[in-house]
DNA sequence: AGGTACTTATAGAGT
DNA sequence: ATAAGTACCT
């Protein structure tokens, strides 16, 4: 294997094997082909892959990394244990879950089902629900968890309570406790538990510790900024024993302060292994001269870092572009324009572009301007595809059917859809579980002549207890796909969304669709078997039959599931999602104060550094353009709000930075592409009231179609030969010519203003025009 | 028991 | 703006 694709800084972090590491990446330095390398480099050095573990941040990252270290030493590199730290270790916890008295079906429970459940705790302990917040106590569950505070330890702890006292809520540590136990009740952890855990079980079982730490002998860690107490402490305790331990990161790039990531993990990591070598990484490969010296003049104004210089040899490049806009409509609508520019003067494709934000709900005015100029886009954050409801419905039919004690799971779907069981019938079956500390599932299978149901209610019961049993049993039988198809029919919840009016419920169904794909993905992809050094013993951890299905599947998130549709699309997401990701062209929108720095991080400092360094991962995701934007008002929380522009901004030296106040009147000028003022505003009548503030941008439309023109948007079926249509933009045509099916339907239009366009009917958002 | 209409909480990033 | 929860009617 040849190392010479790497400079000397990289060859040096590669080749230096044994011992501990430390390696300090800036951003773009080459981070991921210097971690690839090394881990090939110790395969190909004779180090079995079995003995390697490599956490990283996403299962995407991982499962690329692994691609291309197979790339380099072959097949063997398939055996190198490489993940996130939930997954690599709600793996390990299903292989050990009896010393934990879990089972290794164990449901895993995201934020929602936790704070449900917290929720339900605090309505049963006759507490007020807006004193014990269900976010609030989470929070605080989950920070005592990630520092690895037991609910005991908690009630003891001098501090906590008296804090907990002051704050009015002295019940938490009751909360938790109770909480633990339902966790447990129902064989259930949340994400932090996987952590903790896996804590619990190195610190009290020294032969598990024993073997772990002979398993994975080599150890590396990618964006170790951003690790917890919690996960800094398995890795501690997993090392110990051969001190191979490497670490990568960017202190710059720690993000992740408000989940209990601390920046001190990588600061002290010289004091924790004074033996450690330091290798620093600071030539950037992948941005221009200007855009990296206008994130250092940024990055400069934090004072808790590490010494480093990133500089880089590729060329000065442009000017970052910043542009105030009157308001986010009006943002949307210059990115758009930018993007369109780019494509049609710069050879730009629509994959190069990335929109990003400081929240989520910002996605949504972009959105609406994207789908209006048939621009292709793919949202990489808001809410995951498995936090769907109608997928967390499906959900917990599988999760019932894996796991019978998860009362979640069985709430969650007893009556859904709707089988005649009500809330009578259930508060019974709920008090007698209780009392008789009974799952509701056995309590309803196997005591339900005692709890007293009507007679409708009792074979309604009945019912669905055999349908899920006949499931149950077949878990270990069949792969993921044949069960679960079967359990999604059994369920009648796509019958359901068929059945309601509702025209959002098609999407529902597509989802639920998708999931069946991903199922069978799932299923298809290559076993691995996995060596029980220990005992020798292989053991397929890897079925591919459902209980591994929904486990794997609790912690996928957006930015680990493939778009089978082409990849040439505009990238949406927050800033977080975007860390580890790059883009030629990077626009980084809602530059305003209160919104980035978050109105939440004004007070203190240390907040206030974070957001700074958020802002830095921004700008460092640029390749060639780096385009910034505020607007002066935009919909937060449905009203209108008005801020100044974010003080980052003035923080980039000034010679680096071109800025553009867009006086209404000619706002898009910098756009050839759409130039002609008279169609470069929206109709925005739909609007009723919430335009008072903005009127003083909005231009009546000039020219009108003559007709009328519909409200609804053409079905693609509708489109005939000669059709009037009115587009948005290119106001009124007449079709001229239709090719394709479905969403590859494109048609030429003749429009009277533009002349002759070829659009993709799926986007062009064509409304009819009727004559009047 | 099930469905609809109104009220209320939520509005920071995500494994 | 939106989702979820509650009150009330069939």
């Amino acid at each position: 294997m040849t190392l010479e694709n790497l400079n000397e800084k990289q060859q040096e972090a590669v080749k230096y094997t044994d011992g501990a590491a430390l390696i300090i990446a800036g951003a773009g330095s080459g981070k991921t082909l210097t971690l690839t390398y090394r881990i090939a480099y110790l395969i190909e050095s004779g180090v079995n892959p079995f003995n390697i573990l490599a956490l990283t941040f996403t299962n995407k990252a991982a499962q690329e990394m692994k691609e291309r270290i197979v790339n380099l030493v072959g097949n063997r590199a398939k055996d190198i244990w490489m993940g996130t730290f939930h997954s690599v270790f709600a793996k390990i916890l299903r292989i050990e879950a009896d010393h934990l008295g879990y089972v290794s079906n164990f449901t895993i429970y995201d934020t929602e089902d936790a704070k449900n459940l917290i929720k339900n705790i605090v309505k049963d302990m006759n507490l007020d629900d807006k004193v014990y917040n269900k976010s609030f106590v989470y929070g605080r569950i989950s920070s005592a968890k990630n520092n690895l505070y037991s609910p005991q330890d908690y009630l003891d702890s001098v501090e906590i309570s008296s804090s907990d006292r002051a704050n009015g809520k002295p019940y938490i540590g009751h909360i938790y406790k109770e909480y633990n136990n339902r966790l447990r009740r129902n064989m259930a952890m949340d994400f932090d538990d996987l952590l903790f855990n896996m804590n619990v079980l190195l610190v009290s079982k020294a032969d598990l510790l024993l073997k772990y730490q002979e398993k994975f002998k080599y150890i590396l860690v990618d964006e170790y900024q951003d690790t917890n107490f919690s996960q800094y402490n398995i890795v501690k305790k997993l090392s110990a024993r051969y001190r191979n331990i490497c670490v990568v990161g960017d202190d710059a790039q720690s993000i992740y302060a408000f989940r209990g990531a601390n920046i001190q993990n990588i600061l002290n990591f010289q004091k924790d292994y004074p033996e450690s070598k330091l290798f620093k990484l600071e030539q950037n490969y992948r941005s221009t001269q200007n855009i990296v010296n206008a994130a250092n003049s940024v990055i400069e104004k934090n004072f808790d870092k590490i010494d480093k210089k990133v500089w880089t040899s590729n060329e000065e490049g442009v000017k970052i572009n910043y542009n105030e806009l009157p308001s986010d409509r009006e943002e949307a609508k210059w990115v758009c324009d930018i993007i369109r520019n780019r494509i049609s003067n710069n050879d730009a494709k629509y994959g190069d572009f990335a929109i990003l934000y400081r929240t989520n709900q910002q996605s949504r005015s972009l959105e609406e301007k994207l789908r209006l100029m048939g621009i292709p886009y793919r949202i990489y954050s808001g809410l995951s595809f498995y936090g769907r409801r109608e997928i967390k419905d499906v959900l917990a039919y599988f999760r019932l059917v894996v796991n019978n004690s998860d009362d979640e799971a069985f709430l969650r779907i007893i009556n859904f859809p709707s089988r005649g069981i009500g809330d009578t019938s259930l508060n019974k079956l709920k008090l007698f579980a209780q009392e008789n500390n009974l799952s509701l599932f056995s309590t309803a299978e196997t005591m339900l002549q005692n709890v007293g149901l009507g007679a409708k209610a009792y074979n309604n019961v009945i019912n669905f207890c055999t349908m899920i049993r006949l499931f149950s049993n077949r878990v270990k039988q069949e792969d993921a796909f044949s069960l679960g198809e079967e359990i999604i029919r059994e369920s009648s919840i796509i019958k359901y969304w068929k059945d309601d009016e509702d025209p959002s419920s098609d999407e529902r169904i597509n989802n639920i669709e998708e999931l069946i794909n991903a199922i069978k993905a799932f299923v298809e992809t290559e076993e691995n078997e996995i060596l029980d050094e220990a005992t020798g013993e292989e053991i397929n951890i890897e079925d591919k039959t459902l209980d591994v299905f929904i486990q794997q599947a609790s912690l996928m998130s957006e930015m680990d599931r493939d778009d089978k549709e082409n990849e040439n699309k505009v990238s949406l997401m927050t800033i977080h999602s975007a860390k580890g990701l790059e883009f030629p062209y990077v626009f980084v929108t809602g530059m305003e104060e209160n919104l980035f720095p978050s109105n939440l991080s004004l007070t203190d400092n240390a907040d206030m550094e974070e957001e700074r360094r958020l802002f830095y991962v921004a700008m460092t995701r640029a390749k060639k353009e780096l385009l910034l934007a505020s607007s002066k008002s935009r919909f937060r929380n449905g009203q209108i709000v008005c801020n100044e522009k974010s003080r980052f901004i003035d923080e980039i030296n000034e010679k680096y930075i071109k800025t553009i106040v867009s006086k209404e009147e000619k706002s898009f000028n910098d756009s050839p592409f759409f130039n002609n003022k008279k169609t470069s505003f929206n109709n925005y009548s739909s609007n009723k009231t919430s335009f008072k503030q903005n009127v003083g941008n909005i231009k009546k439309m000039d020219n009108l179609p003559k007709g009328i023109v519909e409200e609804n948007i053409l079905n693609l079926k509708d489109f005939t030969l000669g059709l009037r249509v009115y587009h948005e933009k290119f106001k009124e045509g007449k079709i001229l010519s239709l090719e394709g099916e479905g969403d590859n339907m494109k048609a030429d239009v003749d429009f009277e203003n533009f002349g002759i366009k070829k659009l993709v009917l799926r986007f062009a958002k064509l409304k009819l025009i009727k004559e009047n």
